[in-house]
RNA sequence: GCGCCCGUAGCUCAACCGGAUAGAGCAUCCGCCUUCUAAGCGGACGGUUGCAGGUUCGAGUCCUGCCGGGCGCGCCA
């Protein structure tokens, strides 16, 4: 089974071929002018030129040979050369009886399924989420929940940044701050181990919270930038928790535990889940080895005290200005950090270690980076060091990066006191609007405490999401607070609302007895919702090609458009039996594409609302 | 300095491999609840797609230059 515009395709690209025009040219779209018809193809003008005709000859040719088509009830040519179909409407209603059979709504998949890892999240250690870190969630939760309906293995890993110098910076400022503490660990390095007998005094490490590590972080990372002294001491600290010192490595369980726990509370409320919690400390072990690996094959250089990999090619060079306003010719891109002049293993060395801890793992086709765009340059370097290395095959390892959230300002969204806007509490003051809208509705009596809660939450998630997803993820955008806690136009909460319709009128269907039939098209709104529902396969088939879910979004809403409109004008409970039991055909496809599509954002729809 | 990205309606964003009349939502204004949830539906208003050239039958889309903005450029991640 095929939608309509595969199908119809072939059958253009058949009378195109046979007027000698290849297919590729003969590409049929949906209409870019739904009053003239329902899908189009632009081949003659574009072979025109190439067979040196008239792009009207050639479209007329063409037509000739499809007026015999039944599914057609007519092909007109417009313009310049358009061709222009309009489907019958039985084959409308055989369509709309195929998606409406079809557990996945008219949507195909993918002829050859990979092995994918989607790699997105990135959260770290002992940092509160903020809204910043929306888009790195929900875009990546999106892209793997689509890749796993298109049929693909598709494993999600938040890769946890918990092994790096801000961890050093940490152990820095917890030993300053909790002199208790720092006397444990400091004991724990002298034995270098960890005994039972030690298990009860490790205890006072509960003391120790997230709230602690929330205020501790920020204030030694703005130290460390210029307080010489204490950044050396942390670059140390660092080194030696990678060295898995007793004490330190004990304090760092505490960091990572603590904070591990908050975060998958918090992403879970989100809608986003992730398969592998994996971090950066998971590949430590890996690391050494990986670096003797490099030395061995000659990969490894020492510059400045550093070991790096070098991976610009010959040629490949920019020019840099120094700090002293000076310019020089370096190579492009920038090599590897591999470890640093103190012994630590640096971001992209974790990076690289992850690649060959895959590799292992699951030995991935595909591996997609979901992380923001500033970051290009980096993954560059690490992609290219991978492939030098045989760590992964040329283009197996892709960026795709996001745009990021900006304030009115333009630079990169800060709330009024200049501070970050936590992702809880934007999370709250969403939900807090959607339990107001619910009372207006009138459905604060009726529901349990906890019915209100979930779907106050449901409501809140798909405000956030479809706001964020509904832009295209690779530019920047401006947060609006407003605007993304709106639910009226084309927001998440209208996309809900719409199939809170439909499950309201088949509720009421079931109640009064009646049953679903065949469907039978014959009003404008209903021929616009088949040819909507038609449109999913396209919608999915281009969000998964360019890893852009605001397709997906767009369609989805179109859906919700195309259902409202069809909700307006075709009445339902009391038309004829046979109208009425195509039409109950027609809620229940929407209702189960509309539900697909936004479960493949990462959006769920309650009951009622 | 070099590189990457962006500039579309008052605001926030779309626009399928270059195609017909550049689309949505918000805001503003006007209609529609005695019938399936008005978080809805219909209508109006709103554009020299930053500027100037070029390629093309045809450019928001491709090329060149300029203006404006964002980001990145080895010991943070």
């Amino acid at each position: 089974m095929s939608d309509l515009k595969t199908v119809l395709g072939e059958a253009v690209e058949a009378a195109f071929a046979a007027e000698g025009v290849p297919a590729e040219l003969a590409r049929v779209t949906a209409s870019d002018r739904p009053d003239l018809a329902d899908f189009q193809s632009n081949g003659a003008l574009a072979a025109a030129k190439r067979l040196g005709k008239n792009p009207r000859e050639i479209a007329t040719a063409v037509a000739e040979r499809l007026k015999g088509d039944a599914r057609l009830s007519s092909v007109e040519i417009a313009g310049p050369g358009f061709l222009n179909l309009k489907v019958a409407d039985a084959a409308l209603s055989a369509r709309a009886n195929a998606i409406a059979a079809d557990p996945r709504a008219g949507a195909e998949t993918v002829a050859d399924p990979r092995r994918v890892i989607v790699d997105y999240g990135g959260p770290n250690v002992a940092k509160e989420m903020h809204v910043g870190h929306l888009r790195a969630s929900i875009i990546g939760e999106s892209l793997k929940r689509l890749y796993r309906f298109r049929g693909d293995t598709v494993i999600g890993d938040a890769h946890f940044g918990d092994w790096g110098f801000q961890m050093g910076l940490l152990i820095a400022a917890v030993s300053d701050s909790h002199p208790d503490i720092a006397a444990l660990v400091e004991d724990l390095n002298a034995k270098g181990q960890v005994t039972e007998a030690d298990r009860e005094r490790l205890a006072v490490l509960a003391t120790l919270g997230l709230d602690d590590l929330g205020d501790l972080y920020p204030a030694a990372a703005a130290r460390a930038k210029t307080d010489v002294d204490f950044r050396n001491r942390a670059r140390r600290l660092t080194a030696e928790l990678q060295s898995k010192k007793a004490g330190y490595y004990a304090l760092w369980e505490r960091f990572r535990d603590v904070t591990r726990e908050a975060l998958e509370r918090d992403f879970h409320a989100l809608g986003v889940d992730f398969d592998w919690w994996k971090g950066e400390s998971d590949v430590e072990d890996l690391v050494a080895p990986m670096v003797e690996e490099l030395r061995a094959k000659g990969l490894l250089e020492l510059d400045q005290g550093a070991q790096i990999v070098r991976v610009a090619g010959p040629g490949e060079t920019k020019k840099k200005k120094l700090p002293d306003g000076s310019v020089v010719v370096v190579p492009s891109p920038d090599p590897l950090l591999v470890v640093s002049s103190e012994g630590s293993a640096m971001y992209g060395t974790t990076d690289l270690a992850t690649i060959l801890d895959r590799k292992r793992e699951f030995d991935p086709h595909y591996v997609i980076y979901c992380v923001d765009r500033r970051q290009a340059d980096h993954f560059e370097t690490v992609f290219r060091a991978a492939y030098l290395a045989g760590y992964a095959q040329q283009g197996q390892l892709e960026h795709v990066g996001f745009g990021t959230m900006n304030g009115p300002d333009r630079t990169p969204f800060k709330t009024r006191e200049g501070g970050v806007l936590k992702l809880k509490d934007l999370i709250e003051m969403t939900r807090a609007k959607a339990r107001e809208r619910l009372h207006e509705a009138g459905l604060g009596e009726s529901l349990s405490a906890d019915e209100f809660e979930a779907i106050a939450g449901k409501v809140a998630v798909a405000a956030l999401k479809f706001a964020d997803l509904q832009n295209f993820r690779g530019t920047d955008y401006v947060f609006d607070l407003d605007r993304f806690s709106s639910f009226e136009g084309k927001t998440g909460p209208y996309l809900l609302y719409q199939a809170v319709r439909v499950k309201s009128l088949l509720r009421r269907a079931a109640d009064e007895g009646h049953t679903a039939g065949p469907v039978t098209v014959s009003e404008p709104a209903e021929r616009d919702l088949v040819l909507t529902l038609d449109a999913f396969e396209t919608a999915l088939g281009e969000a998964y090609d360019k890893k852009a879910p605001n397709t997906l979004a767009e369609h989805a809403y179109r859906l919700s458009q195309a259902f409202s409109k069809f909700y307006a004008a075709c009445p339902i409970m009391q038309s004829e039996p046979a109208t009425r039991a195509s039409r109950l055909t027609l809620a229940t496809a929407t209702l189960r594409q509309l539900e697909l599509a936004l479960d493949l954002l990462g959006i769920e729809t309650p009951e009622r609302m």
